[in-house]
DNA sequence: ACACGAATACTCTGCTTCGAGTAATCGAGT
DNA sequence: ACTCGATTACTCGAAGCAGAGTATTCGTGT
Protein backbone atom coordinates (compact mmCIF):
# COMPACT_ATOMS: atom_id res chain seq x y z
CA UNK A 1 0.00 0.00 0.00
CA UNK A 2 1.49 3.32 -1.03
CA UNK A 3 1.31 5.59 1.97
CA UNK A 4 -1.33 8.29 1.58
CA UNK A 5 0.18 11.25 -0.31
CA UNK A 6 -1.54 13.83 1.92
CA UNK A 7 -2.08 12.81 5.50
CA UNK A 8 -4.17 15.46 7.24
CA UNK A 9 -7.89 14.53 7.45
CA UNK A 10 -8.58 18.14 6.59
CA UNK A 11 -7.49 17.21 3.08
CA UNK A 12 -10.27 14.64 2.94
CA UNK A 13 -12.77 17.28 3.98
CA UNK A 14 -11.44 19.58 1.24
CA UNK A 15 -11.93 16.86 -1.36
CA UNK A 16 -15.42 16.26 0.02
CA UNK A 17 -16.31 19.91 -0.49
CA UNK A 18 -14.90 20.09 -4.00
CA UNK A 19 -16.93 17.01 -4.89
CA UNK A 20 -19.97 19.28 -4.79
CA UNK A 21 -18.54 22.14 -6.79
CA UNK A 22 -15.32 24.09 -7.33
CA UNK A 23 -14.45 26.51 -4.54
CA UNK A 24 -11.59 28.67 -3.33
CA UNK A 25 -9.90 27.76 -0.03
CA UNK A 26 -11.55 30.38 2.10
CA UNK A 27 -14.95 29.31 0.82
CA UNK A 28 -14.09 25.74 1.74
CA UNK A 29 -13.28 26.84 5.25
CA UNK A 30 -16.58 28.69 5.71
CA UNK A 31 -18.53 25.80 4.20
CA UNK A 32 -16.96 23.32 6.58
CA UNK A 33 -17.64 25.64 9.47
CA UNK A 34 -21.28 26.20 8.55
CA UNK A 35 -21.86 22.47 8.38
CA UNK A 36 -20.28 21.92 11.76
CA UNK A 37 -17.47 19.76 10.36
CA UNK A 38 -14.93 21.68 12.41
CA UNK A 39 -16.34 19.78 15.38
CA UNK A 40 -14.99 16.59 13.85
CA UNK A 41 -12.02 17.72 11.78
CA UNK A 42 -9.44 20.18 13.01
CA UNK A 43 -9.48 23.26 10.82
CA UNK A 44 -7.05 26.13 10.86
CA UNK A 45 -5.98 28.46 8.12
CA UNK A 46 -2.32 27.60 8.11
CA UNK A 47 -3.06 23.93 7.63
CA UNK A 48 -5.85 24.56 5.13
CA UNK A 49 -3.67 26.44 2.68
CA UNK A 50 -0.74 24.07 2.94
CA UNK A 51 -3.05 21.08 2.55
CA UNK A 52 -4.62 22.63 -0.54
CA UNK A 53 -1.16 23.28 -2.00
CA UNK A 54 -0.22 19.71 -1.33
CA UNK A 55 -3.40 18.32 -2.93
CA UNK A 56 -2.67 20.52 -5.93
CA UNK A 57 0.94 19.38 -6.16
CA UNK A 58 -0.21 15.76 -6.14
CA UNK A 59 -2.76 16.29 -8.88
CA UNK A 60 -5.79 15.58 -6.70
CA UNK A 61 -7.22 19.03 -7.33
CA UNK A 62 -6.57 21.58 -10.08
CA UNK A 63 -6.68 25.36 -10.20
CA UNK A 64 -9.58 26.64 -12.26
CA UNK A 65 -9.27 30.40 -12.20
CA UNK A 66 -7.61 33.05 -10.14
CA UNK A 67 -9.52 36.29 -9.91
CA UNK A 68 -8.82 39.41 -7.96
CA UNK A 69 -11.50 41.80 -6.79
CA UNK A 70 -10.24 45.36 -6.60
CA UNK A 71 -7.12 45.31 -4.48
CA UNK A 72 -8.12 42.29 -2.39
CA UNK A 73 -5.91 39.21 -2.22
CA UNK A 74 -6.52 37.03 -5.23
CA UNK A 75 -8.66 33.95 -4.88
CA UNK A 76 -7.81 30.72 -6.61
CA UNK A 77 -10.75 28.44 -7.32
CA UNK A 78 -9.94 24.73 -7.28
CA UNK A 79 -11.80 21.78 -8.78
CA UNK A 80 -11.38 18.12 -7.87
CA UNK A 81 -9.73 15.82 -10.44
CA UNK A 82 -10.57 12.21 -11.20
CA UNK A 83 -7.57 11.12 -9.19
CA UNK A 84 -8.93 13.27 -6.39
CA UNK A 85 -12.32 11.56 -6.50
CA UNK A 86 -10.69 8.16 -6.40
CA UNK A 87 -8.52 9.24 -3.48
CA UNK A 88 -11.54 10.59 -1.62
CA UNK A 89 -13.46 7.34 -1.91
CA UNK A 90 -10.53 5.15 -1.10
CA UNK A 91 -9.45 7.22 1.87
CA UNK A 92 -12.93 7.56 3.33
CA UNK A 93 -13.46 3.82 2.96
CA UNK A 94 -10.22 3.20 4.83
CA UNK A 95 -11.14 5.63 7.59
CA UNK A 96 -14.46 3.88 8.15
CA UNK A 97 -13.27 0.31 7.83
CA UNK A 98 -9.91 0.30 9.59
CA UNK A 99 -9.36 1.28 13.22
CA UNK A 100 -6.01 2.91 13.90
CA UNK A 101 -4.36 3.27 17.27
CA UNK A 102 -4.91 6.76 18.54
CA UNK A 103 -3.04 8.18 21.51
CA UNK A 104 -5.40 9.96 23.88
CA UNK A 105 -4.22 12.25 26.60
CA UNK A 106 -6.10 10.35 29.31
CA UNK A 107 -4.31 7.17 28.33
CA UNK A 108 -1.01 9.01 28.64
CA UNK A 109 -2.08 10.37 32.01
CA UNK A 110 -3.14 6.95 33.29
CA UNK A 111 0.14 5.39 32.25
CA UNK A 112 2.07 7.98 34.29
CA UNK A 113 -0.39 8.23 37.14
CA UNK A 114 1.92 6.54 39.70
CA UNK A 115 3.83 9.84 39.58
CA UNK A 116 1.19 11.39 41.84
CA UNK A 117 -0.15 9.96 45.12
CA UNK A 118 -3.34 7.86 44.77
CA UNK A 119 -5.56 10.15 46.84
CA UNK A 120 -4.68 13.10 44.63
CA UNK A 121 -5.29 11.06 41.49
CA UNK A 122 -8.69 10.05 42.84
CA UNK A 123 -9.61 13.70 43.39
CA UNK A 124 -8.38 14.72 39.94
CA UNK A 125 -10.48 11.98 38.39
CA UNK A 126 -13.51 13.26 40.31
CA UNK A 127 -12.93 16.64 38.73
CA UNK A 128 -12.67 15.04 35.33
CA UNK A 129 -15.90 13.15 35.90
CA UNK A 130 -17.59 16.47 36.62
CA UNK A 131 -16.33 18.00 33.39
CA UNK A 132 -17.43 14.93 31.47
CA UNK A 133 -20.93 15.12 32.92
CA UNK A 134 -21.21 18.76 31.86
CA UNK A 135 -20.08 17.97 28.35
CA UNK A 136 -22.44 15.03 28.09
CA UNK A 137 -25.34 17.21 29.25
CA UNK A 138 -24.43 19.86 26.69
CA UNK A 139 -24.40 17.32 23.88
CA UNK A 140 -27.65 15.71 24.99
CA UNK A 141 -29.39 19.07 25.15
CA UNK A 142 -28.09 19.84 21.67
CA UNK A 143 -29.40 16.55 20.32
CA UNK A 144 -32.79 17.07 21.90
CA UNK A 145 -33.01 20.52 20.34
CA UNK A 146 -31.95 19.21 16.94
CA UNK A 147 -34.50 16.41 17.02
CA UNK A 148 -37.20 18.83 18.07
CA UNK A 149 -36.36 20.74 14.87
CA UNK A 150 -37.11 17.60 12.91
CA UNK A 151 -33.46 16.93 12.06
CA UNK A 152 -32.83 13.22 11.97
CA UNK A 153 -30.21 11.07 13.63
CA UNK A 154 -28.04 10.78 10.53
CA UNK A 155 -27.10 14.44 10.66
CA UNK A 156 -25.95 14.06 14.25
CA UNK A 157 -24.13 10.81 13.85
CA UNK A 158 -20.61 12.06 14.66
CA UNK A 159 -21.98 13.72 17.70
CA UNK A 160 -23.85 10.61 18.81
CA UNK A 161 -20.59 8.72 18.50
CA UNK A 162 -18.78 11.30 20.60
CA UNK A 163 -21.49 11.02 23.21
CA UNK A 164 -21.02 7.26 23.43
CA UNK A 165 -17.28 7.63 23.89
CA UNK A 166 -17.72 10.30 26.53
CA UNK A 167 -20.17 8.10 28.42
CA UNK A 168 -17.76 5.17 28.36
CA UNK A 169 -14.99 7.43 29.61
CA UNK A 170 -17.18 8.78 32.39
CA UNK A 171 -18.10 5.31 33.55
CA UNK A 172 -14.47 4.24 33.61
CA UNK A 173 -13.25 7.37 35.35
CA UNK A 174 -15.98 7.32 38.00
CA UNK A 175 -15.33 3.64 38.76
CA UNK A 176 -11.59 4.15 39.05
CA UNK A 177 -11.97 7.22 41.27
CA UNK A 178 -14.25 5.25 43.56
CA UNK A 179 -11.81 2.33 43.80
CA UNK A 180 -8.92 4.65 44.55
CA UNK A 181 -10.81 6.57 47.22
CA UNK A 182 -11.83 3.38 48.96
CA UNK A 183 -8.21 2.22 49.08
CA UNK A 184 -9.42 -1.32 48.56
CA UNK A 185 -7.69 -1.85 45.23
CA UNK A 186 -4.67 -4.14 45.45
CA UNK A 187 -1.45 -2.15 45.17
CA UNK A 188 -2.82 1.21 46.23
CA UNK A 189 -1.35 0.95 49.74
CA UNK A 190 2.15 0.44 48.35
CA UNK A 191 1.68 3.25 45.86
CA UNK A 192 0.63 5.57 48.66
CA UNK A 193 3.59 4.46 50.76
CA UNK A 194 6.06 5.24 47.97
CA UNK A 195 4.90 8.84 47.98
CA UNK A 196 5.11 9.09 51.76
CA UNK A 197 8.69 7.81 51.71
CA UNK A 198 9.64 10.09 48.86
CA UNK A 199 8.27 13.12 50.68
CA UNK A 200 10.49 12.07 53.57
CA UNK A 201 13.45 12.29 51.24
CA UNK A 202 13.92 8.63 50.34
CA UNK A 203 14.97 8.40 46.71
CA UNK A 204 13.05 6.38 44.16
CA UNK A 205 16.16 4.35 43.39
CA UNK A 206 16.45 3.28 46.99
CA UNK A 207 12.84 2.17 47.23
CA UNK A 208 12.91 0.18 44.02
CA UNK A 209 16.19 -1.47 44.95
CA UNK A 210 14.43 -3.34 47.76
CA UNK A 211 10.68 -2.73 47.52
CA UNK A 212 9.69 -5.54 49.86
CA UNK A 213 11.68 -3.98 52.71
CA UNK A 214 10.24 -0.49 52.16
CA UNK A 215 6.71 -1.40 51.20
CA UNK A 216 6.00 -4.77 52.72
CA UNK A 217 4.65 -7.76 50.81
CA UNK A 218 2.74 -5.54 48.38
CA UNK A 219 6.12 -4.28 47.19
CA UNK A 220 6.88 -7.69 45.76
CA UNK A 221 4.79 -6.85 42.72
CA UNK A 222 7.30 -4.11 41.88
CA UNK A 223 10.17 -6.54 41.51
CA UNK A 224 11.15 -7.40 37.96
CA UNK A 225 9.63 -10.84 37.13
CA UNK A 226 13.02 -12.59 37.22
CA UNK A 227 13.66 -11.51 40.83
CA UNK A 228 10.15 -12.12 42.12
CA UNK A 229 11.13 -15.49 43.72
CA UNK B 1 -2.63 30.25 32.11
CA UNK B 2 0.67 30.33 30.27
CA UNK B 3 0.46 27.72 27.57
CA UNK B 4 2.57 24.66 28.35
CA UNK B 5 6.19 25.33 27.32
CA UNK B 6 6.61 21.83 25.81
CA UNK B 7 3.51 20.24 24.34
CA UNK B 8 4.32 16.67 23.38
CA UNK B 9 3.15 14.12 26.00
CA UNK B 10 6.45 12.36 25.36
CA UNK B 11 8.03 15.22 27.32
CA UNK B 12 5.89 14.29 30.31
CA UNK B 13 7.09 10.70 30.07
CA UNK B 14 10.67 11.94 29.94
CA UNK B 15 10.17 13.98 33.10
CA UNK B 16 8.56 10.93 34.71
CA UNK B 17 11.65 8.83 33.98
CA UNK B 18 14.08 11.44 35.23
CA UNK B 19 12.10 11.68 38.44
CA UNK B 20 13.53 8.26 39.29
CA UNK B 21 17.13 8.98 38.41
CA UNK B 22 19.24 10.83 35.84
CA UNK B 23 19.43 9.15 32.45
CA UNK B 24 20.58 9.82 28.92
CA UNK B 25 17.96 10.03 26.15
CA UNK B 26 18.52 6.61 24.69
CA UNK B 27 18.23 5.05 28.13
CA UNK B 28 14.95 6.91 28.58
CA UNK B 29 13.65 5.43 25.35
CA UNK B 30 14.51 1.87 26.33
CA UNK B 31 13.07 2.34 29.81
CA UNK B 32 9.79 3.58 28.39
CA UNK B 33 9.74 0.70 25.97
CA UNK B 34 10.42 -1.92 28.61
CA UNK B 35 7.61 -0.63 30.74
CA UNK B 36 5.18 -0.68 27.86
CA UNK B 37 4.61 3.08 27.91
CA UNK B 38 5.01 3.23 24.15
CA UNK B 39 1.57 1.66 24.03
CA UNK B 40 0.16 4.84 25.54
CA UNK B 41 2.59 7.55 24.47
CA UNK B 42 3.95 7.85 20.96
CA UNK B 43 7.70 7.43 21.01
CA UNK B 44 10.13 7.95 18.19
CA UNK B 45 13.74 9.00 18.20
CA UNK B 46 13.36 12.20 16.26
CA UNK B 47 10.76 13.50 18.66
CA UNK B 48 12.57 12.22 21.72
CA UNK B 49 15.72 14.19 21.08
CA UNK B 50 13.95 17.36 20.09
CA UNK B 51 11.71 17.11 23.13
CA UNK B 52 14.74 16.61 25.38
CA UNK B 53 16.42 19.66 23.82
CA UNK B 54 13.31 21.66 24.39
CA UNK B 55 12.99 20.59 28.03
CA UNK B 56 16.63 21.53 28.48
CA UNK B 57 16.18 24.91 26.85
CA UNK B 58 13.28 25.65 29.16
CA UNK B 59 15.20 24.69 32.28
CA UNK B 60 13.03 21.70 33.15
CA UNK B 61 15.98 19.32 32.93
CA UNK B 62 19.73 19.93 33.13
CA UNK B 63 22.74 18.20 31.60
CA UNK B 64 24.76 16.35 34.22
CA UNK B 65 27.66 14.87 32.32
CA UNK B 66 28.58 14.01 28.79
CA UNK B 67 30.78 11.00 28.44
CA UNK B 68 32.06 9.29 25.38
CA UNK B 69 32.99 5.64 25.27
CA UNK B 70 35.72 4.98 22.80
CA UNK B 71 34.60 6.41 19.50
CA UNK B 72 30.85 6.02 20.13
CA UNK B 73 28.55 9.01 19.96
CA UNK B 74 28.70 10.87 23.23
CA UNK B 75 25.91 10.42 25.72
CA UNK B 76 24.54 13.31 27.69
CA UNK B 77 22.96 12.38 31.01
CA UNK B 78 20.14 14.67 32.10
CA UNK B 79 18.63 15.23 35.54
CA UNK B 80 15.27 16.78 36.31
CA UNK B 81 15.25 20.25 37.90
CA UNK B 82 12.86 21.59 40.53
CA UNK B 83 11.00 23.47 37.83
CA UNK B 84 10.80 20.18 35.97
CA UNK B 85 9.27 18.40 38.95
CA UNK B 86 6.72 21.14 39.37
CA UNK B 87 5.90 20.99 35.68
CA UNK B 88 5.52 17.22 35.81
CA UNK B 89 3.06 17.33 38.67
CA UNK B 90 1.08 20.21 37.27
CA UNK B 91 0.90 18.76 33.80
CA UNK B 92 -0.02 15.27 34.90
CA UNK B 93 -2.72 16.70 37.16
CA UNK B 94 -4.11 18.64 34.21
CA UNK B 95 -4.05 15.59 31.96
CA UNK B 96 -6.03 13.57 34.48
CA UNK B 97 -8.49 16.24 35.53
CA UNK B 98 -9.32 18.03 32.30
CA UNK B 99 -10.81 16.39 29.24
CA UNK B 100 -9.70 17.93 25.95
CA UNK B 101 -11.38 17.51 22.64
CA UNK B 102 -9.53 14.95 20.60
CA UNK B 103 -10.15 14.40 16.91
CA UNK B 104 -10.49 10.73 16.09
CA UNK B 105 -10.34 9.38 12.59
CA UNK B 106 -13.67 7.59 12.91
CA UNK B 107 -15.35 10.84 13.84
CA UNK B 108 -13.86 12.42 10.73
CA UNK B 109 -15.04 9.48 8.66
CA UNK B 110 -18.56 9.63 10.06
CA UNK B 111 -18.83 13.32 9.37
CA UNK B 112 -17.98 12.75 5.69
CA UNK B 113 -19.80 9.46 5.32
CA UNK B 114 -22.52 10.85 3.01
CA UNK B 115 -19.75 10.90 0.40
CA UNK B 116 -20.20 7.15 -0.07
CA UNK B 117 -23.49 5.28 -0.65
CA UNK B 118 -25.15 3.92 2.51
CA UNK B 119 -24.88 0.25 1.58
CA UNK B 120 -21.13 0.59 1.09
CA UNK B 121 -20.77 2.44 4.38
CA UNK B 122 -22.68 -0.34 6.13
CA UNK B 123 -20.31 -2.93 4.72
CA UNK B 124 -17.23 -0.90 5.65
CA UNK B 125 -18.54 -0.60 9.20
CA UNK B 126 -19.02 -4.37 9.33
CA UNK B 127 -15.36 -4.74 8.44
CA UNK B 128 -14.41 -2.29 11.16
CA UNK B 129 -16.51 -4.19 13.68
CA UNK B 130 -14.55 -7.32 12.79
CA UNK B 131 -11.21 -5.59 13.36
CA UNK B 132 -12.47 -4.19 16.64
CA UNK B 133 -13.53 -7.63 17.87
CA UNK B 134 -10.09 -9.00 17.07
CA UNK B 135 -8.37 -6.20 18.93
CA UNK B 136 -10.68 -6.59 21.90
CA UNK B 137 -9.98 -10.31 22.03
CA UNK B 138 -6.25 -9.67 21.90
CA UNK B 139 -6.43 -7.24 24.79
CA UNK B 140 -8.64 -9.51 26.86
CA UNK B 141 -6.31 -12.43 26.35
CA UNK B 142 -3.41 -10.22 27.39
CA UNK B 143 -5.20 -9.14 30.53
CA UNK B 144 -6.10 -12.70 31.45
CA UNK B 145 -2.46 -13.74 31.04
CA UNK B 146 -1.24 -10.79 33.10
CA UNK B 147 -3.68 -11.52 35.93
CA UNK B 148 -2.71 -15.17 35.88
CA UNK B 149 0.86 -13.98 36.53
CA UNK B 150 -0.35 -12.23 39.66
CA UNK B 151 -0.03 -8.74 38.17
CA UNK B 152 -2.76 -6.56 39.50
CA UNK B 153 -5.26 -4.31 37.78
CA UNK B 154 -3.33 -1.09 38.47
CA UNK B 155 -0.52 -2.09 36.15
CA UNK B 156 -2.99 -2.65 33.34
CA UNK B 157 -5.08 0.40 33.90
CA UNK B 158 -4.34 2.20 30.59
CA UNK B 159 -5.09 -0.97 28.77
CA UNK B 160 -8.35 -1.51 30.65
CA UNK B 161 -9.34 2.00 29.63
CA UNK B 162 -8.52 1.29 26.01
CA UNK B 163 -10.61 -1.85 26.20
CA UNK B 164 -13.60 0.11 27.44
CA UNK B 165 -13.29 2.63 24.63
CA UNK B 166 -12.94 -0.10 22.03
CA UNK B 167 -16.04 -1.85 23.36
CA UNK B 168 -18.04 1.37 23.20
CA UNK B 169 -16.86 1.92 19.65
CA UNK B 170 -17.77 -1.62 18.66
CA UNK B 171 -21.24 -1.29 20.07
CA UNK B 172 -21.81 1.97 18.22
CA UNK B 173 -20.39 0.71 14.94
CA UNK B 174 -22.33 -2.55 15.02
CA UNK B 175 -25.60 -0.72 15.78
CA UNK B 176 -25.07 1.78 13.01
CA UNK B 177 -24.15 -0.89 10.47
CA UNK B 178 -27.31 -2.78 11.36
CA UNK B 179 -29.49 0.31 10.97
CA UNK B 180 -27.94 1.16 7.63
CA UNK B 181 -28.32 -2.36 6.27
CA UNK B 182 -31.95 -2.49 7.27
CA UNK B 183 -32.61 0.78 5.45
CA UNK B 184 -35.10 1.68 8.14
CA UNK B 185 -33.26 4.75 9.37
CA UNK B 186 -34.91 8.01 8.34
CA UNK B 187 -32.92 9.72 5.61
CA UNK B 188 -31.12 6.66 4.28
CA UNK B 189 -33.43 6.35 1.27
CA UNK B 190 -32.66 9.90 0.17
CA UNK B 191 -28.96 9.38 0.75
CA UNK B 192 -29.03 6.26 -1.40
CA UNK B 193 -30.97 8.13 -4.09
CA UNK B 194 -28.40 10.93 -4.23
CA UNK B 195 -25.73 8.41 -5.14
CA UNK B 196 -27.91 6.76 -7.79
CA UNK B 197 -28.57 10.13 -9.41
CA UNK B 198 -24.92 11.11 -9.23
CA UNK B 199 -23.85 7.88 -10.89
CA UNK B 200 -26.30 8.77 -13.64
CA UNK B 201 -24.40 12.01 -14.12
CA UNK B 202 -26.62 14.43 -12.21
CA UNK B 203 -24.41 16.99 -10.46
CA UNK B 204 -24.51 17.54 -6.72
CA UNK B 205 -25.33 21.20 -7.26
CA UNK B 206 -28.41 20.32 -9.25
CA UNK B 207 -29.72 17.90 -6.64
CA UNK B 208 -29.22 20.29 -3.75
CA UNK B 209 -30.79 23.16 -5.66
CA UNK B 210 -34.17 21.35 -5.50
CA UNK B 211 -33.85 18.30 -3.27
CA UNK B 212 -37.58 17.74 -2.86
CA UNK B 213 -38.00 17.32 -6.61
CA UNK B 214 -35.10 14.88 -6.95
CA UNK B 215 -35.48 12.98 -3.70
CA UNK B 216 -39.10 13.27 -2.69
CA UNK B 217 -40.31 14.40 0.72
CA UNK B 218 -37.22 13.02 2.45
CA UNK B 219 -35.22 15.60 0.52
CA UNK B 220 -36.89 18.37 2.46
CA UNK B 221 -34.48 17.74 5.33
CA UNK B 222 -31.63 18.83 3.06
CA UNK B 223 -33.03 22.31 2.59
CA UNK B 224 -31.37 25.06 4.61
CA UNK B 225 -33.60 25.79 7.64
CA UNK B 226 -34.74 29.16 6.24
CA UNK B 227 -36.14 27.55 3.10
CA UNK B 228 -37.71 24.51 4.78
CA UNK B 229 -41.28 26.01 4.68
C1' DA C 1 39.41 -15.88 14.93
C1' DC C 2 36.10 -13.48 12.65
C1' DA C 3 31.76 -12.53 10.53
C1' DC C 4 27.37 -10.79 10.98
C1' DG C 5 23.31 -9.41 13.09
C1' DA C 6 21.50 -6.90 17.08
C1' DA C 7 21.91 -3.24 20.09
C1' DT C 8 23.71 1.35 21.25
C1' DA C 9 23.35 6.14 20.62
C1' DC C 10 22.24 9.56 18.28
C1' DT C 11 21.86 13.15 13.80
C1' DC C 12 19.82 15.24 9.81
C1' DT C 13 16.58 16.79 6.73
C1' DG C 14 12.37 17.86 5.00
C1' DC C 15 7.65 18.17 5.62
C1' DT C 16 3.52 19.73 8.64
C1' DT C 17 1.29 22.43 11.69
C1' DC C 18 0.20 26.32 14.29
C1' DG C 19 -1.02 30.80 15.33
C1' DA C 20 -0.42 35.36 14.67
C1' DG C 21 -0.26 38.90 11.33
C1' DT C 22 -1.89 41.64 7.23
C1' DA C 23 -4.67 44.16 4.43
C1' DA C 24 -8.63 45.29 2.05
C1' DT C 25 -13.78 45.72 2.01
C1' DC C 26 -18.52 45.65 3.82
C1' DG C 27 -22.19 47.09 6.71
C1' DA C 28 -24.48 49.28 10.56
C1' DG C 29 -24.94 52.78 13.27
C1' DT C 30 -24.29 57.91 14.72
C1' DA D 1 -20.02 61.30 5.90
C1' DC D 2 -17.33 58.63 9.00
C1' DT D 3 -15.87 55.40 12.03
C1' DC D 4 -15.54 50.88 13.96
C1' DG D 5 -16.00 46.18 14.13
C1' DA D 6 -16.85 42.08 11.39
C1' DT D 7 -15.83 39.54 7.34
C1' DT D 8 -13.11 38.23 3.48
C1' DA D 9 -8.97 36.17 1.97
C1' DC D 10 -4.87 34.82 2.57
C1' DT D 11 0.68 34.97 4.07
C1' DC D 12 4.56 34.11 6.94
C1' DG D 13 7.86 32.23 10.03
C1' DA D 14 8.98 29.55 13.83
C1' DA D 15 8.51 25.32 15.90
C1' DG D 16 7.37 20.49 15.95
C1' DC D 17 7.51 15.88 14.21
C1' DA D 18 8.61 11.78 11.58
C1' DG D 19 11.53 8.55 9.99
C1' DA D 20 15.39 7.27 7.54
C1' DG D 21 20.28 7.28 7.99
C1' DT D 22 24.92 6.73 10.37
C1' DA D 23 28.58 5.02 13.02
C1' DT D 24 30.25 2.15 16.60
C1' DT D 25 30.40 -1.84 19.59
C1' DC D 26 28.71 -6.13 21.54
C1' DG D 27 27.53 -10.89 21.39
C1' DT D 28 26.97 -15.36 19.43
C1' DG D 29 27.88 -18.91 16.72
C1' DT D 30 31.07 -21.68 13.80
Amino acid sequence: MTRRRVGNPLALAVLGCLLERPMHPYEISTTLRERGKEQSIKLNYGSLYSVVDSLHKHGLIQAQETSRDGRRPERTVYAITEAGQAEFEDWLAELLSTPTKEFTSLEAGLSLMPGLPPTQVATLLDTRAGHLREEIDRLEAMHAAARAQGLHELFLIESVYRLRLLSAELEFVADLARDLHSGSMPGVQAWQRVHELRSQGVSAEEIFADPVRHLGEEGRALLPPDRAN
